[in-house]
RNA sequence: UCCUCGGUAGCUCAAUGGCAGAGCAUUCGGCUGUUAACCGAAGGGUUGUAGGUUCGAAUCCUACCCGGGGAGCCA
């Protein structure tokens, strides 16, 4: 058997014509009396195999037809390509190697029929390794990536931030508490971005990639317990700065993704022309001027409250690209931000917030760098100076303007895939009542 | 935490007070180009749990358990 290439079905054209050996899964197998399409995964992608009962083995021939969805094989066939095929090739099966037949008794249990969403996420572990689920995956990896290529080439460096902190970045939402550590309490963090504001001044320009929990009882398709966010900071940055780097980060990654991904697009049947007319320049308006458009619109928004999920949704309903929302009421927004020069009230953030109801993918601005009115901001937000003082220290030594802002991964894969709920945009979901497998 | 919807065969669902059903999956048989293949047959049930109303409960009532959607909060 080993005389033939070992090839992987995402490569497999390079192959036509020739006979080549193939491992993976049973994903489906049709069958009639003297012909039999076995179709198999194996990671990379989904081909049909060919098997005609008088070309073959009687033995190799009825092991095909009794093939179980799931059982793991190896196929050493003739590579051909094929108009029909939705990949362009399909395998003339010659010989099979089963290396583990899923017993009849105890089939596989996600068919290719419709299944709960309770169901499946029981059986997350196995619902990975359907078409969607798989599509999915290669896109958030393909979100990083451009994510890591867009920092490394313009500038950034890299510093991971500790998950264990000794006290709330935000004083707003709850944390978990971490019963570990003698004479003290630490929580899982909730935003490296304290700490990116002391690399920044190392480092000019730094980000954090990494996990993220928020102790909020949500249990709404837009948030979860777990979720990965990456942090960008830079020093001597303001407000426009911050805008202006958001905007080229989701540039880079919605072009990558309709680069490299179209097949999983496919696959997904996501409208990509949603995504093709996500341009240069995006929306830009104030938070005053949105809470006017709302109110147009029919929201009962008030100025000096934060957006809901379905003003977000109004805000953008006919929007074909992202808007940039920034000057927020200084009491809505963390301690830390920078006020308007001109209009204390309002503090220098901004949200970026996608189309099509998918909401804040964005969320940042440009920090306080003096030290006085950050001590007034502690007071004010009733927060223990002691747990700031390293922070505090970022003011004291050669303080300059500085910002940056977080991007909530899996919000922004669910946005590029077209998802209506954020937990199929993890492997693993962790949710109010869902924390296994 | 609050509001709301749901739990019936392995899966997806139907049955609205009167014999517990269908499609898919599984098993057996048929079929040489299928694309969630198709055709025929068979097996498969403590209707989430506990109690109550009723001649009679999947169906009505109460409590609990489990889950979906939403609000608030956020990325």
């Amino acid at each position: 058997m080993s005389e033939f290439p070992r090839v992987s079905i995402a490569t497999i054209g390079q192959y036509d014509g020739q006979v080549v050996r193939l491992s993976g899964w049973l994903y489906n197998l049709r069958r009639s009396g003297k012909i039999a399409f076995p179709i198999l995964r194996d990671g990379t992608g989904f081909l049909q195999c060919v098997a005609v009962k008088a070309e073959l083995a009687q033995d190799t021939f009825e092991a095909i037809r009794g093939l179980t969805q799931e059982s793991s094989l190896t196929v050493i066939g003739k590579v051909r390509a094929e108009s029909r095929a939705p990949g362009g090739f399909e395998l003339d099966v010659q010989s099979v190697e089963i290396h583990q037949l899923v017993a009849e008794a105890d089939p596989y249990p996600i068919t290719p029929k419709d299944h709960g969403i309770d169901f499946l996420m029981d059986r997350r572990h196995l619902w990975l390794r359907s078409k969607r689920q798989f599509a999915i995956a290669r896109i958030r990896h393909e979100v990083i990536r451009a994510v890591r290529d867009f920092f490394d080439n313009n500038g950034f460096t890299l510093v991971d931030t500790p998950v264990f902190t000794p006290a709330a970045c935000e004083g707003t939402s709850t944390l978990f508490e971490v019963d570990y550590f003698e004479d003290e309490k630490v929580y899982l963090t909730q935003s490296g971005q304290l700490y990116n504001e002391a690399n920044a001044m190392a480092l000019g320009k730094v980000y954090c990639f990494g996990p993220t929990f928020r102790a909020e009882k949500s249990k709404t398709r837009r948030h979860l317990t777990e979720f990965w966010m990456v942090e960008p900071e830079m020093a001597y940055a303001t407000l426009e700065d911050v805008k202006v780097l958001a905007e080229g980060l989701v540039l880079s990654i919605v072009d990558r993704v309709l680069d490299r991904r179209q097949e999983e697009l496919k696959i997904l049947e996501r409208d990509v022309s949603r995504l093709e007319s996500i341009k240069a320049p995006f929306n830009r308006m104030s938070y005053d001027a949105a809470v006017k458009i709302l109110q147009s619109k029919g929201s009962e928004i008030t100025w000096g409250t934060d957006f809901g999920n379905t003003d977000e949704t109004l805000l953008t309903e006919e929007m074909d690209r992202p808007v940039l929302v920034d000057k927020y009421p200084t009491d809505i927004k963390a301690f830390y931000f920078q006020p308007d020069t001109d209009r204390p009230e309002l503090a220098l953030g901004v949200d970026v917030i996608a189309p099509e109801g998918y909401g804040e993918i964005i969320g940042g601005g440009q920090r306080i760098h003096d030290l006085n009115l950050l001590l007034k901001r502690l007071e004010e937000h009733q927060l223990p100076r002691e747990a700031f003082d390293w922070y505090l220290d970022l003011r004291k030594f050669g303080t300059v303007p500085h910002g940056g802002f977080g991007m909530g991964i899996e919000r922004t894969v669910s946005w590029m895939c077209g998802l209506n709920h954020l937990r199929e945009a993890i492997a693993y979901p962790r949710m109010l009542y869902r924390t296994r497998p």
